[in-house]
DNA sequence: TCTAAAACATGATATTAATCATATTAAAAG
DNA sequence: CTTTTAATATGATTAATATCATGTTTTAGA
């Protein structure tokens, strides 16, 4: 469904945004390491990101990448719109070039309303409350265990 | 989310169901002009599926595709996990290794419910019950126009 | 029983995606 | 103002998918 790098991408993201902040940036490398993502490519992955404005970066020592109030309001869905493109999600799930409510393709009618409900999930869930919301589900399960 | 291969497979079924039978078969290059696929390609795939008894085939002049009434009784998941492999779709939304309700992913909660709803369609739906809704929708919208 | 049509099997090529390597630029700190 | 650190940019390599090509087997029909 998604490339590796929107994959990465969005765990990167994720994890600059609970662990850094415009005072503490973190370095590409660390976040590879504590991701277990291979670090050239996530450091790519990241650039692209900060060029569309979804993650903000400092040079030099003690530089990084961290997340502004507006990087913070951007959606799941923009982080894989940039890397990925955004047509490879609306595609029709048998890969036909013409499918839609009048011309369907085999399981248009089965496959839409979930395409739907997700795209629209990831569109309306802002990066922070994820982030947020990731937190306190693994608090609660560490609780409960 | 699917490979080319097993879009292809999903649509050279469904086809096969409505214009092949014991009696007249349909061959594999005749299908994929149909359905605008690669010819050798759609071949090779359609012997996976002979040979994990999802189609039935005949060798020889005027040989080819058809499916008897236990091939139409399998479903879309069946074919999928033929040419693709299941797991490709039990898998994490981020690919991670570990993900479940214990060890969730950030997105695990989000996306869990449709994967499921999915997974579960397209495990209940037969081949043959797919081929008629199609033809009976595409029947209607064409009668609508 | 010979020929031709079509499935079957295997391997080669091409294309795309993923990963790695190297060089450049910017900024912080002494 | 020099050094060092880390982002940035670009290109090379590798691996995975998708596509194509060739030869072999089976079987209907003459």
């Amino acid at each position: 469904m998604l490339s590796k790098s929107s994959k990465y991408a969005i765990r990167a993201v994720l994890h600059i945004a609970k662990s850094a902040s415009k005072k503490e940036r973190i370095g590409s490398k660390k976040v590879a390491i504590e991701l277990e993502i291979p670090a050239p490519f996530l450091a790519k992955t990241l650039q692209e990101l900060t060029r569309k404005k979804i993650v903000s970066s400092i040079k030099g020592p003690h530089g990084g990448f961290y997340l502004t109030e507006q990087n913070k309001q951007k959606s799941l869905f923009d982080i894989i719109d940039c890397v990925d493109d955004i047509h490879k999600f609306e595609e029709c799930f048998l890969g036909q070039l013409e499918c839609d409510d009048q011309k369907p393709c085999v399981v248009h009618h089965l496959y839409k309303p979930f395409k739907n409900k997700l795209i629209e999930k990831l569109k309306t869930k802002s990066i922070i409350e994820m982030a947020d919301e990731y937190a306190r589900n693994n608090n609660l399960t560490e609780i409960l265990n």
